[in-house]
DNA sequence: CTAGGTATTTAGTAATGCTAAGTATACAGC
DNA sequence: GCTGTATACTTAGCATTACTAAATACCTAG
């Protein structure tokens, strides 16, 4: 039952994560797949069609954009995203509003209400 | 464009902070859309609409239970509800989660990678 | 030439918060 | 009495977003 609650969490953090990580660094949708993987034990192990959605959906946001990049070697061709300005400024609106979102929630735990 | 950064992230949250209120004291719709207001600076103004469908949930899970109070002096009948034991072991194991969930996502943020 | 790793795309489903409207009781002010 | 406001619960329908599953395509290794 609490799997279910793991999933819904990641609503809207996954988006901001996703841009947190092309702001570091410019990158590609496979790369990211194993970053979030690899990051975060397991958690963030998405399949490939929860990643590539929240892509399309930054690049029409305008908050990242993309350029292929014909295979070097002669590898399969990547979509190379990087942040805009926009991008950059709302990574960081997106945090605080991740910060006092915490905040907010962890004030319901703390708050010495009746038991 | 964050706004709804902040509605998806309410996503498990506000079903976890129900259960944690009605844990801590058995209550009922209309006070708990009071108290999610009042300790969360209008985060969780939540409409009737959002947080009944919360409680039958719950319910249905088994996490809660309900009774009808046939209301104090001649006020409308009100809906008390109230955590049952499987409720209580959910509400540590949600928490837990909470807390797990928030650390992976900072350490995506703290995490000093490349810029 | 088959298997597996790399890499992207898309269709369809499920969960959950949102808006909006409706029902009903009690009380205060005109 | 009538109207508005506060209390209190219910329901229908929509929007967003993560999930599964499958398809496409290239390259390397055996």
């Amino acid at each position: 039952m609490e799997d279910r609650l793991a999933q819904q969490l990641k609503k809207g953090v996954l988006e901001m994560l996703v841009l947190e990580l092309v702001c570091r660094k410019a990158t590609y949708g496979y790369e990211l797949l194993q970053r979030l993987k690899e990051g975060s034990e397991g958690l963030f192990q998405l399949k490939e069609g929860t990643l590539y959605p929240i892509l399309y959906r930054l690049e029409d946001d305008g908050l990242i954009e993309s350029r292929w990049s014909q295979g070097e070697g002669r590898a399969a061709p990547k979509k190379i995203y990087s942040a805009t300005d926009r991008g950059r400024q709302a990574r960081l609106r997106r945090q605080l509003i991740w910060v006092e979102f915490k905040k907010t929630v962890d004030s319901f735990y703390e708050g010495g209400n009746e038991s």
